[in-house]
DNA sequence: ACTGATGTTAGTACCAACTACTAAATGAGG
DNA sequence: CCTCATTTAGTAGTTGGTACTAACATCAGT
């Protein structure tokens, strides 16, 4: 098989590399076979960095991925709260968050959303969900911005109720009622264990 | 003030790498007041790879992550399952998913092993949740191995009803009872846009 | 104070995977 | 055939290391 001409073979390049950054030089000349220093001139002229700043910025990105995926406090961003009273977040379909076949959000997304909120809402150490009535009242889709809010109904003792409505363009998408277990202890666990 | 000990210097630096791994021998020599002999002898000892091999490890366990967070279809792992009847999922309490202050299991993770089993028992090509009636009746924690069990009550025209209970060592810590909609059409999107 | 063991530093040769540069060889088109 | 673009070759220098040898420092026990 003919190698390619140089405009192909960059536009292959650019696609070999995003797609695997793990590739050295070497390993990309045998693939293209062109000498290392073609390979060199390439990734000169289409601004590639090399092998081990294309492996530092991954590493360094997908820590933060991680961080704003799985360790955040709240799913979505809050635009506005005002503690035990009601609050407001913002939360952005991610092709993430879908079903691939049909781009419809996965439900729980929306729950968390819902449920994170009202933990934020309620200013106390302590709060977790103990029961919830909910409803999705129509399917939204890849791309949508949610806009969540949560007011709280009643505060008494140590249950609150909190009602919170998401909406796409002012079309309600989510709809519940959450029933909140809070104390201004930061651990239960040591009674129990 | 004086340099560490032998044994003290090497939980520290430990310590340090596993937090910033992005930390050269050189950078780490200064901080420790030591040369860059005695940081290597210490790496050595204690199996701790070099700048460029932990950065290669975050960079590839990071992007697993990613896909295993983000982009799976089921939260937790399916252990049995029959269409159409009932199914079984295990999902393990990680540190991810908990208050990082006491432990505790944010709920909405616990909600989603149970709607994503839900939408798994069904044998259509569409199920979305429509509505839901939860319960949280006992906090789960980190390590907990979370059972869920989801059993189909009846299934008519377009909706079904589903309870779902999930158990640590036998103990419930969620119950839920989910209406979900469902449909042969692989997409009811067509419809509305 | 002397002896060993342990710990620390210095120094060398080597490596991968580069950058930056110069210079030569090879093509392909007019 | 000439020419310009492209490709290849080769050298020197860089970073952040490994692997190894040898010397030096420190302290503990006798």
């Amino acid at each position: 098989m003919a190698r390619y001409k140089k405009k192909e073979r960059q536009e292959l390049l650019l696609e070999k590399v995003s797609t695997d950054p793990f590739l050295t030089d070497e390993l990309l000349s045998e693939m293209f076979e062109v000498s290392i220093q073609t390979i060199r001139l390439d990734r000169l002229e289409l601004n590639i960095p090399e092998l081990r700043e294309r492996i530092k910025h991954v590493a360094r990105e997908e820590t933060e991925k991680i961080r704003s995926l799985s360790l955040q406090e709240v799913i979505g961003e809050i635009i506005d709260i005002e503690l035990n009273s009601h609050a407001l977040s913002l939360f952005i379909v991610e092709d993430g968050h879908v079903f691939q076949k049909n781009k419809i959000a996965r439900g729980h997304y929306l729950f968390a959303q819902a449920n994170s909120l009202c933990v934020a809402v309620i200013d106390e150490p302590l709060a977790l969900t103990k029961s919830a009535d909910i409803e999705f009242t129509r399917p939204s889709k890849l791309g949508d911005k949610v806009i969540s809010k949560a007011m709280v109904e009643k505060m008494d003792g140590h249950t609150a109720i909190i009602t919170v409505t998401s909406r796409v363009d002012q079309k309600m998408v989510f709809k519940g009622r959450f029933e909140m277990y809070y104390t201004d202890e930061t651990d239960e666990g040591e009674k129990n264990g």
